[in-house]
DNA sequence: ATTATATATATAATAAACTTAGGTATATAA
DNA sequence: TTATATACCTAAGTTTATTATATATATAAT
């Protein structure tokens, strides 16, 4: 798989902008999505995702319960009030840096 | 001035778009050219800065001529032939992501 | 039966890329 | 003479990722 540098600082709005749409997601779940909907140009890894759910959670944004389905443990995850907001700003911040981004990145070069 | 993970990853797509648009900049010129066409919203740190147009430079993208302007060194980059390559490919990835990541950020949550 | 793949979570070692803080130095405006 | 702008640089520490490994169940393929 292709590492991709240009993901580093992002992974945590990612996750709260997934379970601001969708009530809750696990894990896998979310990797999954976001396969989808970057049609496989963003993979995340779970060395990366599990540690920043916990660090999430940790920070009183998500809240998390286990079921058992299939005989498989999954570990659920949900927005708090908190959480809520955070994504708000989160996403709202993203949006502007990528705005701010798209900026830079279509000046176009000078006519020699 | 705001703290901003959202950039890591990107710096050195910036400059090798700036270099590829101006022929030539120096540093603190860049710093200048980033926050202006970001409206003061992306802000390099020279501790950042300074060791990616290093880093670039060792890896050969760059090279560099320095000149004393006004009793002031100043260290003039451009790209090299290499350089020009690695910025296309650099600027494609970087746009294909932040199409990707739009995809994502876009996604409408569901209707409860 | 057994092997491979998909599902599902987790952590440790390492590396990359940044922030923060400090240092050096000149020109100019207050 | 003090502050601000210009101009470069590096070191220490932090954050955030990759890579590798571990555990475990369900299901499809051989």
């Amino acid at each position: 798989m292709s590492t991709n540098p240009l993901l580093k600082g992002t992974l945590h709005t990612i996750i709260l902008k997934l379970l601001e749409g969708n009530n809750r997601m696990y894990g896998y779940e979310i990797t999954q999505k976001v396969k989808e909907a970057s049609e496989g140009g963003i993979m995340l890894t779970e060395g990366a995702l599990y540690p920043a759910l916990h660090k999430l959670q940790a920070e009183g944004l998500l809240k998390a319960t286990v079921e058992i389905v299939d005989g498989r443990a999954r570990k659920y995850y949900q927005l708090t009030g908190h959480g809520g907001k955070e994504a708000t700003d989160k996403i709202n911040e993203a949006q502007a840096f990528i705005d701010q981004l798209q900026n830079i990145l279509n000046i176009k070069p000078a006519v020699k």
